[in-house]
DNA sequence: TTGCTCCTCACGTCACGTGAGGTGGC
DNA sequence: TTGCTCCTCACGTCACGTGAGGTGGC
């Protein structure tokens, strides 16, 4: 094995476009043109890495917690536009600070509803969230504060070095 | 074995006391009276768990990464005053949001410069630190603006259901 | 042949939680 | 005997990172 092979999949998050809105509607393959569902975008593993900057193994990862499952061609994963959708549901539930637990719990609730690939955020889980969220930003304020204080304090005892 | 027996250690972490200030000097045993050296209280594990409001498992974990290394009586652990200060400045590391990685470091940087038990707050680090809680901060400050977006929005949609 | 992208294990990381099974002194 | 506190493994958790070793098509 030559060293220089190593690491590779991991560099592939460098540049994270936020432009999820625009699709450029890269089809793979006519397996899928035939069926005549337009709108039937495929999109490989380092595709979606790419334009949502996460690695490879993120995907893999969510994959085996059943939170994505895209289509297997072999061993190949191509995933669909639900599936893409579905990742960012699954990444903004993670800026939202909800776990890989609850953001499942949440799709799942919302697949019962039928309405496509939100999140199923409660009025009740949000609340709770935001108490979280608000305690965590008091506690880091603090941090913040107290670490202020020291670079002073440590300013204040040039000189007497 | 009885069920009743589980989960006790676990409940220990349930108080916590922040007033670090006042020792009440459960000085234990006679073994160290004779030796003449006053202040020479001795806490248990439990003692400092719950002062601090850590669990048992906590530092035992911190012995074994090298934070703190208590006196042993066959295998019971005692801490010293000095083990208890280190502790404190264990866990105001942690609340600064360093790892225990960099929390060991300092404690080291520190032990050569002579004066005791404090944080070796370089202000390089100071400033680091800083900056990354600061974007944190600002991430969850997002987190917390679109979380309320979203409970508005569900108040408005009362009614429509 | 080289280079790129894809794959499957599987161990490592961080800071502990949790449980099993056992000891020692009041 | 019961109850309390202490102990040592050692596996589990969370969200992946990292590496080994290998495949497939241009």
């Amino acid at each position: 094995v030559r060293l220089g092979d190593l690491m590779r999949e991991s560099r592939l998050n460098d540049h994270s476009s936020d432009s999820i809105g625009d699709v450029d509607m890269l089809v793979r393959g006519a397996h899928t043109a035939d069926t005549a569902t337009v709108n039937a975008a495929t999109f490989t593993i380092g595709d979606l890495a790419r334009e949502f900057g996460v690695t490879l193994r993120t995907l893999r990862f969510y994959e085996d917690k059943g939170l994505l499952a895209p289509r297997r061609e072999g061993l190949t994963r191509y995933y669909s536009m639900t599936d893409r959708s579905r990742l960012a549901v699954i990444l903004k539930g993670k800026r939202l600070g909800f776990t890989l637990t609850e953001i499942r719990g949440m799709i799942a609730a919302e697949e019962g509803t039928g309405a496509p690939a939100e999140l199923r955020l409660g009025r009740e889980k949000c609340v709770e969230q935001i108490t979280v969220l608000e305690r965590q930003m008091r506690e880091t304020q603090e941090a913040i504060a107290e670490l202020k204080r020291t670079v002073a304090t440590l300013d204040g005892m040039i000189g007497r070095v």
